[in-house]
Formats: structure tokens, C-alpha cells, sequence
RNA sequence: GGCGAGGUAGCUCAGUUGGUUAGAGCACAGGACUCAUAAGCCUGGGGUCGGCGGUUCGAAUCCGCCCCUCGCUACCA
């Protein structure tokens, strides 16, 4: 069985700045990956920017600036952003990257000599304005002029050389695949979506362009530039060293274990982008999991309605592992969610600040008060005490299964109520009383509900990384043995050494600001 | 229009193959305690489980009809 674990996010658009969907993707992304790195697997972690186009191309003219410099400036802000999540990719990748240059072309030549491309002729009604080609029943008669129902705008009959991928082949396989994969498309409600898609018939597709050269350039044909979902698909192997299907990390991390993308572009992940593969004679990846959309008071986000998050923003005031938590935890992972500041300020105070934070704070100070500091030692536990241990131990297997599902929401749920029972815990073994009649018995209190309070951090770590490292620096655990390992050994906690002052892990958000 | 998902406490949601007084968290009210970020713990109020009808000894759970919300219906990403 190999220990190896391939996760991405959707490589972002960078014409715009970043927003909090952006955030959403990376931050669940990120929760997976930092969650595989605990249970021990080796793990590869993808993002990165989908630079080509003829946005972006048009941008960069009407600035003045020379394309791929104009891009560097955009994909910094993604890498920033990055870092501002806290994210822990292993690898940034950009398509304007000679390394996915190669790549492209070596997925280009592979499907050329497959037979999967031949050249054609795309036509259609074509909007300048909007740059979209439109189907016959989206177009009406306006004025004597072909206008776009939807935007209004003039269309116009475009016919252009484009090379083609034959998708229409591929329906069958693809059925075939989805069936032996049933896992393949989660959640299973969108699965339905791309199989009621797929029986209906696929057309041909147009994955090259002549319009405009922004983009790889197709072999041997420099005219045309290949065209979007192809370009952007392949930085998944990119990052492999693909072409070179026999360097180590092809081989130990291909095909990915799961690509987290937002529900917009799961036809892409789902149908173009296992085509491609299997044509090019490689492997599909393994999953792809389409989330749904953040939204803001029940609304899409716009300028108009002035209603807005941005993830920066909400950082900058009240912390990354806030925004993190409260992502994950309010909205159900597949569904659309919708987010508030009043939700994120009520989620912060009761289940970060009130329980899990308070719960470190008192125990902590009770130890600074009566322990000299140090963690007492005392293994002479009781059933409570052996009861509260064993239920965190005994759900672990429960909980791998939650996570290696992508159910993230009741994972979460599990881990709460493990620092709810141990705030009930430590009410009810009253350690204050304790330590005024049987100091032994104290010590065995604070010793498991250490204990646990290591264990609870450990399993929320992938989630809020800076607040649990934070406790468990103050336990003098360190952070290379935050793992599964770690929290059925009751070892490896020093009770020599004091403990290192923790200052308030999450401060309570006051109404007025 | 076609296909699909869903409507359960003020809010966010759990409810396995139909089975005893329908659950959790948040919010709200009261109580005892004090180690703590006036946090935590205990107790409580609050729901004709979208509507109507049917199957059944028994339905949030199965069937029919209706109402409402949402998603998908291909080449901007």
C-alpha cells in the first residue's frame, strides 16, 4: 500500500484578485492535506495560476506591459495569498512555467499520436464584446442584427481552424469508468449531474485557438495556441515532471488522490479532464470533490449589492485560523453556504474562544497556580479519567473514515464534542477541591486532561495550525510529532520543564468594533 | 421545457432498513459552582418534521397530488 497522498486546488485565474471562494477552495485543500500529513502519509500538495488567455492577453496590452511580466505581478498575489491562509502547499505552480510548457506539449503529442486531435473548423455566433460564442437558441433577431439573449450584445457568424479533441469517443468509456469508480465525482448529488451530461451525447472540442497568442503554441502549427481547459487541466501533471512518466514523483503521486475544485468547473474535472487522460494512456485521477459556493447573506457576492467578504479583510482583523474554522465548520462541505459576520463573530466566541481556548487557558493557570508549572505525573487514573481518554482513542478510526470521506463538517462536530466533554470533565473531577483533600487525585485530573487537551489539538491542528501549534508549544510538544501515533502515547509530554506561557489563543469578538 | 437536489426548533443542521414522549450546536431564560477569556457545568422553554390525501397496528421516514427553494441543461474562466 503505498503511503503517498496527491491533493490540489483548481490553479486560480488570476485576472481578478483574490476572493473568498479562492480562499474556501485552498483552505479545505489545505485541511485534507495537513489532515493526510498527521496520519503519515507523504504528502504532495498542488496550487497554483492559470495564466493564458485572451483576458488576460488584452489586460496586459491595455497596461502596457509585456504579458508574462503583467502575470508575474497577478500570480504574486495568489502566492501571497497563500501564505496569508497559511496554506502548506509543497509546490506553486504556473502555466506560464517552462515546466508546463513541456508538459503540454508532451500531453499535445501523446494525443496527436493516439489519434484523439485532428483539425476542423469551429464556427459559430460569436459576441466580440463578450468574447463568448453562443448556441442557436441563445441568439435573437434585434433590429435586423443577431443579438446575444442574454447580454444583447451584437454576434456575429465566426468561423475559425481549430484543432479538435474527439471528446464524442469518449462518452462510453467515460460512463464505464464512472461506474467502476463510484467514488469518482463527490458529492454523489453532482455525480448525477456529469452522468445525465455524459449519456446525452459529447460533442467534439475545440482546444485550440488562432484569435489570439497568448498560450502554448501547438506543434508544428504555431498559428493556433492551445486552448484553455487543455492548458490548464495539465498543470496537475505538470508539477510531476510529466512528460517523464518514470521520475519518482510521477510514479509515487500519479494519478492524484483528490482535486478540490469549486461546483463551477466540475464538468471540466469530471469530463474533459479524465478524456484527455485516458486518451493520453494515463491514469484518471482518483477524485474529484466539487464544492459549492460561499455566499454572503444567503446572496451571491457582487459590487452592486455591496455585500462582499473579503477573505484579507476578515484575516487582518480577526486571524487566519478564525477564518479557517469558520469556513469549514459553518458551511457544509458540497452544499452553498452562507456566510455572515455575525455567524463568524458567534462562531469564533462560543466554539473557539469559550471552548476550545478557555478550556487550554484554565487549565493551563490552574497548573501555573498549584503545579509550580510543570505537568504533573501522576498515571493512577480512574475509569472517568480512563473513560474521557478511551472515547477520543476509540473514535480515531471513525474519524479517518469521516476525513478520507471529505465529511469535514462532522469531523469537526466529533472533535468539538471531545473538548466539550473535557470542559464537563474537568467541572465535574473538581480539581479546586481536590487539591485542598488528595493531591494525588489532583494530579491525575491534570495529567488527563492534559492529555486530552494534547489530543484535541492534535486532531484540530489541520484545521487551525497556528492556534493548536501555539498550546502544544506550551506543553513543550513538538510539532514534527503531531501525528496519529502521538495521541494514544501517554509518554510523551515532559514533566520536568515548566510550561511556556500561552497568551490568549482566541480572542473574544466584542459587538460594537 | 427536460433532468436532478431539497423543504425538520429563531438560526445551522443530524435523523441509519418506518417502531415507544422528534435530536445536536448556536441564540434565549433560570440555577449551583469558581480553575478560566462573566468562560465552563446543570435545568428549561420552543417544532401539527412544506400542505393535503393514502398504505400500515404504527410514518419526518413508504406511495400519490399540490406549493416553495435551489442546481445542471458544453467550449469566459
Amino acid at each position: 500500500m503505498s503511503k503517498n497522498f496527491y491533493i490540489t486546488t483548481p490553479i486560480y485565474y488570476p485576472s481578478g484578485k483574490p476572493h473568498m471562494g479562492h480562499a474556501y477552495s485552498s483552505i479545505v485543500a489545505d485541511i485534507f492535506a495537513r489532515f493526510k500529513r498527521i496520519e503519515k502519509y507523504e504528502v504532495l500538495f498542488l496550487t497554483g495560476t492559470d495564466e493564458h488567455g485572451q483576458k488576460i492577453q488584452k489586460e496586459a496590452k491595455k497596461n502596457n506591459k509585456d504579458p508574462k511580466i503583467f502575470c508575474d505581478e497577478l500570480s504574486d498575489n495568489f502566492r501571497s495569498l497563500t501564505k496569508k491562509l497559511n496554506l502548506s502547499n509543497d509546490d506553486f505552480i504556473r502555466t506560464t512555467e517552462t515546466r508546463h510548457y513541456e508538459s503540454v506539449i508532451g500531453i499535445w503529442n501523446r494525443l496527436i499520436d493516439s489519434g484523439d486531435i485532428y483539425l476542423g473548423k469551429y464556427s459559430g455566433w460569436y459576441s466580440v464584446s463578450d468574447e463568448a460564442f453562443y448556441e442557436k437558441d441563445e441568439i435573437e433577431d434585434k433590429d435586423g442584427n443577431k443579438v446575444s439573449k442574454s447580454s444583447g450584445s451584437r454576434v456575429e457568424w465566426l468561423e475559425e481552424e481549430s484543432y479538435f479533441f474527439k471528446l464524442s469517443i469518449w462518452g462510453d468509456r467515460l460512463l464505464e469508468f464512472y461506474k467502476n469508480n463510484p467514488d469518482f465525482i463527490l458529492p454523489s448529488s453532482r455525480k448525477n449531474e456529469v452522468v445525465k451530461f455524459v449519456e446525452k451525447g459529447l460533442k467534439d472540442l475545440s482546444i485550440s485557438r488562432t484569435s489570439f497568442s497568448w498560450g502554448i503554441p501547438v506543434p508544428k502549427n504555431n498559428k493556433h495556441v492551445i486552448y484553455v481547459w487543455l492548458d490548464a487541466l495539465t498543470n496537475y501533471i505538470s508539477a510531476l515532471n510529466f512528460p517523464d512518466v518514470t521520475n519518482t514523483k510521477f510514479k509515487n503521486f500519479w494519478p492524484a488522490d483528490l482535486h478540490i475544485i469549486g461546483k463551477d468547473i466540475l464538468r471540466f474535472h469530471a469530463i474533459f479532464w479524465p478524456a484527455f487522460l485516458l486518451a493520453a494512456k494515463l491514469s484518471p485521477p482518483k477524485r474529484v470533490f466539487g464544492h459549492g459556493w460561499i455566499l454572503s447573506d444567503d446572496k451571491k457576492m457582487s459590487k452592486s449589492l455591496g455585500n462582499i467578504l473579503d477573505p484579507i479583510e476578515i484575516i487582518n482583523k480577526y486571524g487566519v485560523d478564525q477564518l479557517r474554522y469558520y469556513l469549514v465548520k459553518e458551511v457544509s462541505l458540497g452544499n452553498d453556504g452562507s456566510i455572515s459576520m455575525d455567524n463568524l463573530k458567534n462562531c469564533i466566541n462560543s466554539d473557539l474562544a469559550n471552548n476550545y481556548g478557555n478550556l487550554c487557558q484554565r487549565v493551563f493557570s490552574f497548573i501555573k497556580k498549584n503545579c509550580n508549572n510543570k505537568i504533573p505525573e501522576n498515571t493512577n487514573l480512574n475509569k472517568k479519567d480512563k473513560n474521557l481518554l478511551d472515547n477520543l482513542i476509540n473514535n480515531l478510526p471513525h474519524l479517518i473514515k469521516l476525513m478520507n470521506n471529505q465529511n469535514l463538517n462532522e469531523y469537526i462536530k466529533v472533535v468539538l464534542s471531545f473538548s466539550f466533554e473535557a470542559n464537563k470533565y474537568f467541572n465535574d473531577s473538581e480539581p479546586w477541591t481536590e487539591k485542598k483533600k488528595n493531591h494525588k487525585r489532583m494530579e491525575a485530573i491534570l495529567f488527563t486532561i492534559i492529555q486530552q487537551i494534547k489530543n484535541i489539538s492534535i486532531l484540530l491542528n489541520p484545521i487551525v495550525p497556528d492556534a493548536t501549534k501555539k498550546v502544544l508549544t506550551t506543553l513543550n510538544f513538538p510539532s514534527k510529532n503531531i501525528n496519529f501515533d502521538s495521541i494514544k502515547n501517554m509518554n510523551n509530554l515532559n514533566h520536568k520543564i515548566e510550561l511556556n506561557n500561552l497568551e490568549i489563543l482566541f480572542r473574544k469578538i466584542e459587538d460594537d468594533n
